[in-house]
DNA sequence: TTTTCTTGAAATCTCGAAATTTCTGATGCA
DNA sequence: TGCATCAGAAATTTCGAGATTTCAAGAAAA
């Protein structure tokens, strides 16, 4: 199994609390392998950011804050948001078709999940369809820093909204932005994608908070 | 010593050739440490970037091309633009002055290397306050995220130039783009500052090759 | 009561050896 | 020659033990 995999997946999904300390020693029990390996895979996730480490103190899982959260959103803006326009610029039918099918297959997943509930198997479906649509959106940007950031960016963020995920009452209003996302893509208009994503962004943002520049002005 | 940091140091600095296979083994003899220790810091030095690592083979320098610099470039650009114009906002007196005082320094340290040629010492000086300088210009744009995003994207820009750096032709555009740079903050106008970041950096870029949608266009 | 010191326990970090995987190049076969 | 196979060598990864540092609780001093 590999541990820096699993450990990331459960971070990032709200295996662990805010602030949890996480103790090589222990975790090893969940793997079957020594504490030297977890605190490999541990290092490796303090340099993206998913856990904070010092020095002889150990690790522990990041703490919760609004600040924090506005933060990360505002970067995920800004990131999807050049990228998606730049996408929209390079990337041509073959990626309009392929975010179409990102879309179908998430906002099916959404609709079952709306329709039914969220049972464990949705969720970690939802969690992967997610990924795939936003990481679809700026596939033809052309940058691979830009990919790789915003996926750090990303995981993030879903560390920090992993309690909000777990209820899905945001479902609704993600089929419809999602789907004001890609019409934007097919129309070609920069100025109405950047619009969209902010608008599938604003409300985790803290109201009257300073923005990025090249964001639209919050009302 | 931290080993750590002083890989950091050396992958950035040019120390290691493009390409160059980074062994652990090897590099234990520089440090008097274990095997361990080192791949422990090359581990975590992989999860910026700024080493490549592959399952079961490895590590090894990143491989220069063209397109990496274009793509690294560009990030720089975006990131700093965003976070100059931020800072421009909110920093206030302060801020202007700690870019003032930034600005001295690496001119002045600039204007020795121009008049005596660039020694060791003048080289690692130069290098902290080049970097000082533009994370100065970040310093009041109010998200961690964007600051911590950019020092990665510096250390990998660092890594692709250092070739580059070494001669230190390039000092004499170096302070007066900087100048021009700390003039636009001092003007207040965030669009000269966009256009004096893109001017810093233009000639980084691949001539003709697309750049961000935010950027202003390339003539 | 508050602060400082002591001390045992617990956690973290380092290490070298052993286990596993990849690389190299020599041999045999078509 | 070209290609596959198969050792032996080399490199990578894992491991548990020992060294070091931090933490916590109680005793002594202010």
């Amino acid at each position: 199994m590999d541990v820096f995999e699993d450990i990331k997946t459960r971070a990032i999904s709200g295996a662990f609390a805010h602030g949890e300390k996480l103790r090589a020693e222990v975790l090893r029990n969940d793997y079957g392998c020594s504490a030297s390996t977890v605190r490999e895979a541990l290092l490796r996730l303090a340099a993206l950011g998913l856990v904070e480490f010092q020095e002889q103190r150990g690790f522990r899982m990041p703490q919760y804050t609004t600040e924090r959260q506005h933060d990360i959103t505002q970067m995920r803006i800004m990131l999807e948001t050049e990228g998606a326009c730049r996408s929209m610029r390079h990337g041509g039918v073959a990626w309009e078709s392929r975010l179409n099918a990102a879309h179908h297959k998430l906002s099916h997943i959404e609709r079952r999940i709306a329709a039914m509930g969220p049972t464990d198997e949705l969720a970690k479906l939802w969690m992967e369809a997610e990924l795939e649509f936003h990481q679809t959106l700026l596939s033809a940007c052309g940058s691979d820093i830009l990919i790789e950031l915003h996926l750090q960016v990303y995981n993030r963020y879903r560390q920090v909204k992993a309690e909000y995920d777990r209820t899905f009452q945001h479902v609704a209003c993600n089929i419809r932005e999602h789907q004001a996302i890609v019409d934007a893509a097919l129309s070609g208009d920069a100025e109405t994608m950047r619009q969209r994503v902010f608008e599938h962004f604003e409300r985790h943002l803290i109201p009257g908070k300073p923005v990025n520049v090249s964001l639209p002005e919050m009302v």
